[in-house]
DNA sequence: GTGCCCCCTGTAGCGGCTACAGGGTCAAGC
DNA sequence: GCTTGACCCTGTAGCCGCTACAGGGGGCAC
């Protein structure tokens, strides 16, 4: 009983992954997503690996991976034996750019929180525009 | 004693405003920032006006306020008689945005400090790379 | 006159998609 | 058999906010 599996198409595939039609066709072009099988009318058939390699490169995507890191990640996926060090290290890189963030937007969120709810009055007296133009 | 001030080229506004010189002919481009005289050699002047345009919006990107926010800011500042109501809300949107921002960003560290530091073996092993590919 | 730095315009690239335009294909229902 | 509508195809351009050239001209000190 050997199941010839036919694979699903573009649409059902972005189904399963979250991931939109556009941004498939998109990894494809940049590499990240192997070239499918065709039917004879052209139209893509997906099959699991790429069902799995796609939603690894969602998660990674979620967790705000870019795309080369998501490509470095996918080709030690490829060899379990490796050390995994270099995925260690791109994640404390990645986890220090995260917090970096983090401290930057609390710096930002200070700031327009004592800027804002200046008004009942015009923009002469106004505490935003004034921090902008002083 | 009239001082007829001949103004400063792109780039002493650049020095004195910390901008880079070619976003400011973008600033130019984009209609940001009014275009200025020219010398006989075609050399940007600038003057005090623009100068202080200038670092207001230096001052609203610094704060993450996007263009189009700080074309309206801007817009809001030649007219001082106005309520600033519309200032006041801008900012609260932002501070609204940045905030989700940070919530965003710190469900990420989370997930990423999780992961971290999995590794003294292989791939195989590799949390990181299991927590991608599962 | 000769370095050297500044300035000019115009265009293309970055990341990571997203949105068309202009067409072909397929399956269900009548 | 024909229509309708949902799906699929390619290719290109746009988003944001710059940044980086290429290829040339100008200004000033030595």
């Amino acid at each position: 009983m050997v199941k010839t599996s036919t694979g699903i198409s573009i649409g059902a595939l972005g189904k399963a992954t979250g991931v939109n039609i556009e941004t498939i066709r998109y990894y494809e072009r940049i590499g990240l997503l192997p070239e499918p099988d065709r039917t004879s009318a052209g139209y893509r058939q997906y099959g699991d690996p790429h069902l799995r390699r796609l939603s690894f490169i969602r998660k990674g995507r979620d967790l705000g991976f870019s795309i080369e890191a998501i490509r470095a990640l996918l080709r030690l996926a490829e060899h379990p034996e490796l050390p995994c060090e270099d995925a260690d290290r791109m994640t404390a890189a990645h986890l220090a750019e995260v917090e970096r963030k983090i401290e930057e937007l609390g710096r930002l969120r200070d700031a327009l929180r004592e800027m804002a709810r200046c008004c009942a009055g015009t923009v002469a007296e106004c505490r935003i525009i004034d921090a902008l133009a002083s």
